[in-house]
DNA sequence: GATCTATGTAGAT
DNA sequence: TCTACCTAGATCG
């Protein structure tokens, strides 16, 4: 269930809880026998996140590449674990802490060089340092709608369905102006409020785009899509109007017609 | 129990 | 642009 946020929340917590230890490796579901048996008993040196892509560094230069996709998740156990529940593609046991993957749509072993060559297709990273510099010549060679750009990798790395849905709302802008529209001005306006937002997720370890104004309650309490403005929501918090749901750069994007009709970065919306 | 949905990407067409 | 793939949890009957 992961965007960059995510990642990098997960790549802090495995390194924390597992960083030095020496492993035992598993793949209680078995499609991860062969990679599982090579980890074994050897020490995790490292973590990192990369966009969406998580790798992990054990001893002896051995890299292991996650890519959760849509549906991969980790859930953390106190070692010792106990049996594991579901499919379980990879049990990785640390002293005190047990990892158990499953679902993800890479998890597989590579070498130094492939690890470097996977990260270098990734565009700059807005949690890792990633610079506005660097990503703004990409959007003014491009007559690509924002809404299919913002997703593509190779651009921004990280930012996903939810992330592209609540950025382009907040700012009001309509998804489908080109890329190389965007004033620089409103750019740097742009990134500014992505790298705001993605710390916000990277803080909570979920993704949370709605202030303490705009609810009742803790923050953290949030359940759904109540902790988004726009995504998966069907009318406008700010005009009440319907929400549309349409398709953008192949991916459903959640949007409001009234508000998000700009072509330039409009002043604040009045969200209640 | 069956069906639907989901924060993603790669490869085929 | 389409399809396949990965899995769990929610919803429906």
């Amino acid at each position: 269930m992961p965007e960059g946020h995510k990642t990098h929340f997960l790549a802090r917590v495995h390194q924390t809880k597992l960083g030095g230890d020496a492993v035992d490796a598993s793949s209680p579901q078995g499609r991860f026998r062969a990679g599982a048996k090579q980890l074994d008993g050897r020490r995790l040196e490292s973590v990192q996140a990369v966009g969406k892509q998580l790798f992990y560094r054990f001893e002896d230069d051995l890299h292991l590449q996650i890519h959760l996709g849509r549906y991969g998740g980790f859930k953390e156990h106190p070692t010792p674990a106990p049996q594991p529940v579901g499919q379980i593609r990879l049990r990785l046991s640390g002293t005190t802490t047990t990892l158990d993957l499953s679902g993800p749509t890479t998890c597989r072993l590579v070498s130094a060089e492939e690890r470097a060559d996977i990260a270098a297709q990734i565009g700059p990273d807005p949690l890792a340092g990633g610079r506005w510099q660097d990503v703004w010549p990409l959007f003014q060679a491009t007559r690509r709608p924002l809404g299919a750009v913002l997703l593509d990798q190779r651009i921004v790395a990280g930012i996903g369905n939810i992330f592209r849905a609540e950025l382009l709302f907040e700012l009001g802008l309509n998804p489908l102006l080109p890329a190389n529209a965007l004033s620089e001005a409103d750019f740097r306006f742009l990134w500014r409020a992505l790298v705001r937002m993605m710390r916000t997720g990277l803080k909570y370890g979920r993704i949370i785009t709605v202030t303490r104004k705009e609810v009742t309650g803790p923050l953290t309490q949030l359940n759904g899509n109540d902790r988004f403005r726009i995504y998966g929501h069907e009318t406008c918090p700010a005009c009440d109007g319907p929400v549309v749901k349409t398709p953008v750069g192949g991916r459903p994007l959640y949007q409001c017609q009234r508000c998000q009709s700009h072509d330039a970065i409009a002043p604040p919306l009045e969200l209640t």
